[in-house]
DNA sequence: TTTGGCATGTAATCCGTTACATGATTAG
DNA sequence: CTAATCATGTAACGGATTACATGCCAAA
């Protein structure tokens, strides 16, 4: 059996919130949800035709205003096919973490290389903690407004849970690994380590 | 430009552990690193083939014994490969919690079934880091004899430190959302589904 | 006028799982 | 004898990213 297309939920899910464009959607992800699920362009638009032919959503065509644009809306048996999926116990996230292999293959590198990565990483964590908090505080002040802030409010505190935990074991980490003699290698300054850099 | 293939590397770097086969390499996976990384058999042989092509790893077949079997070994070649690639920063890790998926869309189905999936989720976890911690002492117990212990042991902690946060935030989201009890999900939330919610 | 944001899509390519296929050996 | 384990692979399928392609509108 193939595995079942998430995708497709997500974008249900994202439509439940209320009624977007594909454009739209994409930004509500990398602003409120990509810090636990991310999909691109190159999904949402074929899925919501998707979903469209199915009748699971109804596109409705802008045509007056700015741009051509669709906005799609849930249709009650969209709402049907969301619940039931949501009632499905979820599987267990298979991760597949790149700073930790490179840390477990440790001994075929140096300890500068490793402790470079651990800063990296505990900067970015402390960043995304701040943020995260930030986020938690203003979904806390208006808890009462907004049902959604309930739901939205314990995927958040999931992330700032989950940066803490990096934050801590990167520290411990940090301990256990040999310091770098010879290279001033302050905790929280920005990382530089010996290998060629990544393009992106 | 193509993403990265980091099975390759996965493979390089289980070698430069000890010599194996593929198929001791997918249970030693399974063992040891299956928390952090995971690769299937139709992953593994194709690209230690592909590695044996490029001198990366050298197979030698073993007639004698008991089955035909092929055991890799890492050539200098190898080795320099896996550690040019264990200096570059590793890329964050890129998510798709279903889980938290599932509570962020949590208007649109019961506090029943989302305080099964925490359930779940607690009881998955608490498994894990019991597990963990057993990996743990073992590791601490040898870390002179074997240097690789090190490195298992700060990506095991990495797994505790997990799952520890994990656990916290199950029980604090069960604290969150309201007892099944009433079977009322958020108070003064719009009635959505006119059927009857059926039972998973 | 040029840049950037809005808006929608397709194509190429690769990643990764699952299922299938085969066959030997060993333990019960 | 039979089931489980050892051992190696291929094929099919779908998931997901990236790059490419197009064009409008508003603001600088």
């Amino acid at each position: 059996m193939p595995r079942e297309n998430k995708t497709r939920y997500a974008v249900l899910g994202l439509l439940s919130l209320k009624p977007m464009t594909g454009y739209e959607m994409k930004g509500l992800i990398a602003q409120s949800v990509a810090y636990f699920w991310n999909e691109s362009f190159g999904q949402i638009y074929p899925m919501l035709n998707q979903l469209a032919q199915e009748k699971l959503v109804e596109g409705i065509e802008e045509t007056e205003g700015r741009h051509n644009r669709t906005r799609y809306t849930l249709t009650e048996k969209g709402h049907q096919v969301l619940h039931d999926w949501l009632a499905i116990t979820p599987e267990a996230v298979s991760f597949r973490d790149e700073l930790v292999l490179k840390l477990f293959f440790g001994q075929e590198t140096t300890s500068a290389s490793l402790r470079s990565h651990l800063e990296n990483a505990l900067a970015a964590s402390r960043a995304k903690l701040e943020t995260y908090q930030g986020i938690e505080a203003h979904l806390r002040g208006r808890l009462d407004a907004h049902p959604q802030h309930k739901f939205s409010l314990i995927a958040v505190r999931k992330g700032i849970h989950w940066e803490q935990a990096m934050i801590a074991w990167c520290l411990e980490s940090l301990t256990a690994l040999p310091p770098v003699i010879g290279q001033k290698n302050t905790p929280g300054s920005p990382a530089k380590h010996s290998g060629k850099t990544q393009r992106k």
